[in-house]
DNA sequence: ATGTAGACTTTGGTCGACC
DNA sequence: GGGTCGACCAAAGTCTACA
Protein backbone atom coordinates (compact mmCIF):
# COMPACT_ATOMS: atom_id res chain seq x y z
CA UNK A 1 0.00 0.00 0.00
CA UNK A 2 1.22 3.25 -0.96
CA UNK A 3 1.23 6.57 0.68
CA UNK A 4 -2.02 8.33 -1.03
CA UNK A 5 -3.38 5.32 -0.71
CA UNK A 6 -3.06 4.87 3.09
CA UNK A 7 -4.18 8.51 3.56
CA UNK A 8 -7.78 8.34 1.79
CA UNK A 9 -8.46 4.89 3.74
CA UNK A 10 -6.71 6.79 7.18
CA UNK A 11 -9.14 10.32 6.40
CA UNK A 12 -12.05 8.36 5.31
CA UNK A 13 -12.30 5.81 8.54
CA UNK A 14 -11.93 9.35 10.90
CA UNK A 15 -14.19 10.82 8.42
CA UNK A 16 -17.41 7.83 8.87
CA UNK A 17 -16.54 7.47 12.93
CA UNK A 18 -17.39 11.36 13.20
CA UNK A 19 -20.66 10.43 10.61
CA UNK A 20 -19.73 13.57 8.68
CA UNK A 21 -20.10 13.44 5.36
CA UNK A 22 -17.33 14.03 2.25
CA UNK A 23 -19.50 17.23 1.57
CA UNK A 24 -19.48 18.69 4.73
CA UNK A 25 -15.64 17.98 5.28
CA UNK A 26 -14.56 19.68 2.30
CA UNK A 27 -16.67 22.81 2.85
CA UNK A 28 -15.52 23.35 6.63
CA UNK A 29 -11.60 22.37 5.08
CA UNK A 30 -12.49 24.78 2.66
CA UNK A 31 -11.36 22.20 0.00
CA UNK A 32 -13.70 20.60 -3.17
CA UNK A 33 -16.13 17.91 -2.39
CA UNK A 34 -15.03 15.98 -5.57
CA UNK A 35 -11.20 16.76 -4.23
CA UNK A 36 -11.84 14.90 -0.67
CA UNK A 37 -13.78 11.74 -3.10
CA UNK A 38 -10.11 11.66 -4.90
CA UNK A 39 -8.01 11.49 -1.82
CA UNK A 40 -10.50 8.86 -0.41
CA UNK A 41 -9.86 6.61 -3.27
CA UNK A 42 -5.67 7.68 -3.45
CA UNK A 43 -5.94 9.21 -6.38
CA UNK A 44 -4.17 12.32 -5.25
CA UNK A 45 -1.40 13.19 -2.96
CA UNK A 46 -2.38 16.55 -0.87
CA UNK A 47 0.21 18.98 -0.02
CA UNK A 48 1.19 19.11 3.99
CA UNK A 49 -1.23 22.22 4.14
CA UNK A 50 -3.66 19.99 2.87
CA UNK A 51 -3.17 17.29 5.58
CA UNK A 52 -3.07 20.18 8.15
CA UNK A 53 -6.76 21.51 6.99
CA UNK A 54 -8.64 18.04 6.97
CA UNK A 55 -7.11 16.98 10.35
CA UNK A 56 -8.20 20.26 11.89
CA UNK A 57 -11.96 19.44 10.78
CA UNK A 58 -11.75 16.17 12.03
CA UNK A 59 -10.51 16.91 15.37
CA UNK A 60 -7.30 14.52 15.01
CA UNK A 61 -3.61 16.00 15.15
CA UNK A 62 -2.11 16.24 12.37
CA UNK A 63 1.35 13.85 13.43
CA UNK A 64 -2.10 11.02 14.19
CA UNK A 65 -2.68 10.68 11.12
CA UNK A 66 0.95 10.06 9.62
CA UNK A 67 1.33 7.59 12.57
CA UNK A 68 -1.57 5.62 10.97
CA UNK A 69 -0.62 6.02 7.36
CA UNK A 70 2.62 4.69 8.43
CA UNK A 71 1.54 1.73 9.73
CA UNK A 72 -0.63 1.12 7.17
CA UNK A 73 2.04 1.27 4.37
CA UNK A 74 4.62 -0.86 6.90
CA UNK A 75 1.85 -3.72 6.79
CA UNK A 76 2.32 -3.65 2.62
CA UNK B 1 4.79 31.48 11.19
CA UNK B 2 2.59 28.76 8.64
CA UNK B 3 3.03 25.14 7.90
CA UNK B 4 5.36 25.58 5.41
CA UNK B 5 7.85 27.92 6.79
CA UNK B 6 7.81 25.45 9.88
CA UNK B 7 8.27 22.30 7.67
CA UNK B 8 11.69 24.18 5.99
CA UNK B 9 12.73 24.69 9.65
CA UNK B 10 12.32 21.43 10.57
CA UNK B 11 14.28 19.56 7.35
CA UNK B 12 16.97 22.21 7.78
CA UNK B 13 17.51 21.49 11.83
CA UNK B 14 17.80 17.63 11.33
CA UNK B 15 19.76 17.96 7.89
CA UNK B 16 22.68 20.01 9.79
CA UNK B 17 22.45 18.02 13.12
CA UNK B 18 23.35 15.01 10.40
CA UNK B 19 25.95 17.44 8.79
CA UNK B 20 24.17 16.54 5.46
CA UNK B 21 24.21 19.13 2.22
CA UNK B 22 21.21 19.69 0.40
CA UNK B 23 22.80 18.16 -2.70
CA UNK B 24 23.36 14.66 -0.78
CA UNK B 25 19.93 15.39 0.93
CA UNK B 26 18.16 15.83 -2.40
CA UNK B 27 20.44 13.40 -4.55
CA UNK B 28 19.26 10.24 -1.95
CA UNK B 29 15.64 11.63 -1.77
CA UNK B 30 15.46 11.47 -5.48
CA UNK B 31 14.65 14.90 -5.75
CA UNK B 32 16.10 18.49 -7.24
CA UNK B 33 18.72 20.68 -5.00
CA UNK B 34 17.17 23.89 -5.92
CA UNK B 35 13.62 22.25 -4.45
CA UNK B 36 15.67 21.18 -1.23
CA UNK B 37 16.31 24.77 -1.13
CA UNK B 38 12.87 26.36 -2.14
CA UNK B 39 11.33 23.86 0.51
CA UNK B 40 13.69 24.93 3.82
CA UNK B 41 13.35 28.89 2.82
CA UNK B 42 8.97 28.02 2.92
CA UNK B 43 8.93 29.00 -0.87
CA UNK B 44 7.16 25.22 -1.56
CA UNK B 45 4.39 23.09 -0.32
CA UNK B 46 5.84 19.63 -0.11
CA UNK B 47 2.93 16.62 -1.04
CA UNK B 48 2.77 13.94 2.03
CA UNK B 49 5.04 11.54 -0.46
CA UNK B 50 7.91 14.19 -0.64
CA UNK B 51 7.55 14.38 3.49
CA UNK B 52 8.18 10.80 3.47
CA UNK B 53 11.24 10.30 0.87
CA UNK B 54 12.97 13.33 2.86
CA UNK B 55 12.20 11.72 6.00
CA UNK B 56 13.26 8.57 5.92
CA UNK B 57 16.79 10.27 3.88
CA UNK B 58 17.08 12.13 7.37
CA UNK B 59 16.62 8.70 9.46
CA UNK B 60 13.53 10.25 11.39
CA UNK B 61 10.07 9.37 11.13
CA UNK B 62 7.37 11.21 9.33
CA UNK B 63 5.18 11.57 12.29
CA UNK B 64 7.99 13.08 13.95
CA UNK B 65 8.17 15.75 11.62
CA UNK B 66 5.07 16.67 11.68
CA UNK B 67 4.84 16.67 15.57
CA UNK B 68 7.44 19.56 15.28
CA UNK B 69 5.86 21.26 12.75
CA UNK B 70 2.73 21.87 15.13
CA UNK B 71 4.82 22.55 18.01
CA UNK B 72 6.43 25.69 15.49
CA UNK B 73 3.19 26.86 14.29
CA UNK B 74 1.55 26.78 17.74
CA UNK B 75 4.18 29.49 19.01
CA UNK B 76 2.89 31.64 15.76
C1' DA C 1 -24.43 11.56 -0.52
C1' DT C 2 -20.69 9.65 -3.62
C1' DG C 3 -17.98 8.49 -8.13
C1' DT C 4 -16.52 9.99 -12.36
C1' DA C 5 -15.28 12.80 -16.33
C1' DG C 6 -13.59 16.80 -18.73
C1' DA C 7 -11.87 21.30 -18.94
C1' DC C 8 -9.54 24.42 -16.38
C1' DT C 9 -6.05 27.17 -13.15
C1' DT C 10 -2.43 26.95 -9.92
C1' DT C 11 1.47 25.16 -7.87
C1' DG C 12 4.69 21.25 -7.02
C1' DG C 13 8.91 19.73 -8.71
C1' DT C 14 12.81 19.54 -12.54
C1' DC C 15 16.64 21.41 -15.03
C1' DG C 16 20.45 24.53 -16.63
C1' DA C 17 22.87 28.47 -15.61
C1' DC C 18 25.01 31.98 -12.85
C1' DC C 19 26.64 34.25 -8.55
C1' DG D 1 27.89 24.56 -0.68
C1' DG D 2 23.72 27.40 -1.17
C1' DG D 3 20.40 31.25 -3.26
C1' DT D 4 18.07 32.65 -7.30
C1' DC D 5 16.14 33.07 -11.94
C1' DG D 6 13.61 31.52 -15.96
C1' DA D 7 11.63 28.03 -18.55
C1' DC D 8 9.45 24.03 -18.37
C1' DC D 9 6.31 19.73 -17.28
C1' DA D 10 3.50 17.10 -14.16
C1' DA D 11 0.32 17.00 -10.82
C1' DA D 12 -2.64 19.44 -7.13
C1' DG D 13 -6.97 21.37 -6.63
C1' DT D 14 -11.51 23.73 -8.67
C1' DC D 15 -15.88 23.62 -11.00
C1' DT D 16 -19.90 21.93 -13.69
C1' DA D 17 -22.53 18.22 -14.74
C1' DC D 18 -24.48 13.64 -14.75
C1' DA D 19 -25.42 8.97 -13.00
Amino acid sequence: MNVEQAFGTVIKKYRLELSMSQEKLAFESGLDRTYISLLERGKRRPTINTLFFISQVLGIPPHHIIIDIEKLIQKK
